[in-house]
DNA sequence: CAGTGGTCTAGACCACTGG
DNA sequence: CAGTGGTCTAGACCACTGG
């Protein structure tokens, strides 16, 4: 009906934004463009629409737009090429992962997470502990252990200790198998956002060898790890012990210092 | 001299930009920032001056100071708390490694490093690491065997592959106890900015005993990676035994997940 | 309420790429 | 040369925090 001339643009695949949707534009334009990629509709080393094209035809400005991008660029999914315009990142090389997310760990690799609960209670913790998870000496943590299983089969052995004023009552949650992260997201709206951990090559304990079906003094890989929020609360301490025959733990990939040097 | 007056502002500690420097603003800023940071000017916990007081007193745009802002965020030096500012995060947190660098690893821990090069020659590699490096079957790699020392001691051993093309002469070149990456960064312009890892507990073969002089079949851990550009173009392949009795391999910050979801 | 970060606009000029 | 990302301006209004 217009008799405007419109081009026919490959941001013309990108669904239209809500203004209203409370969720900001560029995250909308976010999540359009990553399904894009993830669907397959652009593909591997395809050029995604430049900016200036996103913005016209989405009727927001280019510093939304680029917003949106500088998200993708984050978290490896596309790539900048000055002057060329911005390109799909390999897609073996998506599926960033944080070790100490079992759970979609397992998923990644195409296998089923499961777990067993071995503890799940309130505990008074040493000084160590108290230091870790920034608590004092009268506050309680809450002690969960669990055999964590890919399809069955025990892989893992994992003890976390989490403040108990975070997830007040969730020593009575069922747990079970779900993932530890949904449930404080879901429920308790707690955001782990920064995980820090070491990694070393022991001998399997008598305990640790009877737990993950595996002989004593086999090697296992430890995993120690701390999560934080966003603003750097204490969400947790862990301590993972991975049994190594026939898994490899796969740490995602990370940034190696940006400018920040 | 002025009739202006100027309120006494935490942004004036801040020196003043250079808009001759070819070095964008932001990144002028995020240094100035950065400085007074790690210097401990501004400590852990502390408030960072607001984005408007640094753009007003610096003489840019608010979303200048932002961007400045927004890359302190990304390497987890400083976070924002929506109505109270944004805060210095904790020091000891600090210090994000990329777990490839042996050399930036072992400095973060006040550990002198050093580097025996056993191997440095240019090699015609089999079907999986052409694939790895993404090179044809006639091109040649460098094959770079490296014992790696903290305190003269040995603590690693590392070897990798990069495609001949990228670094041609380097073969030549006297490595010595310089670190791979600063070599590439400076003769090549080459910025390893990506890496993918995965990490498993093994016994140490009788060759890698005898290298970190500890006894066969002890743990070690062994870490396989790759290398990327910003652009995805593989630098590095490499693959290393850490001998793991009293050392932990402290594998950095990572954030999980932000909304990529 | 003032101050803060979160989001957004409608521009501008630059550096780099590839024909 | 046109097209692209890189940097930058000078605003605006919103949501949230803490007194």
């Amino acid at each position: 009906m217009s008799l405007e001339t419109t081009r026919d643009t490959a941001a013309m695949q990108v669904r239209p934004l809500n203004k209203n949707n409370p969720e900001p534009l560029y995250r909308q334009l976010y999540s359009r463009l990553a399904e894009q990629i993830i669907s397959g509709e652009i593909k591997a080393g395809e050029r995604i629409p430049p900016e200036r094209e996103l913005a016209d035809y989405l009727n927001v400005s280019r510093i939304t737009a680029r917003q949106a991008i500088d998200a993708l660029v984050e978290s490896g999914m596309v790539y900048r090429e000055q002057g060329r315009g911005t390109f799909v990142a390999e897609p073996k090389m998506r599926g960033v992962i944080g070790f100490t997310s079992f759970s979609e760990e397992m998923i990644a690799r195409g296998m089923q997470p499961s777990s067993i609960v071995i503890t799940q209670e309130l505990v008074t913790v040493g000084e160590r502990l108290q230091r870790a998870l920034k608590i004092g000496p009268e506050e309680q943590a809450l002690h969960l252990v669990r055999v964590r299983l890919a399809n069955g089969k025990p892989v893992a052995l994992q003890a976390s200790y989490l403040p108990q004023r975070l997830c007040p009552g969730l020593e009575n949650e069922p747990i079970g198998s779900q993932s530890l992260y949904s449930i404080l997201r879901e429920k308790y709206y707690i955001n782990p956002t920064w995980t820090e951990a070491e990694v070393e090559a022991v001998q399997a304990s008598a305990e640790e060898a009877h737990e993950l079906q595996i002989d004593k003094n086999d090697p296992v890989l430890v995993i120690k790890g701390i999560t934080f929020t966003e603003s750097f609360e204490v969400v947790e301490s862990v301590r993972t012990v991975y049994r190594s025959k026939g898994l490899a733990i796969y740490l995602g990939r990370q940034r190696i210092s940006s400018f920040a040097r």
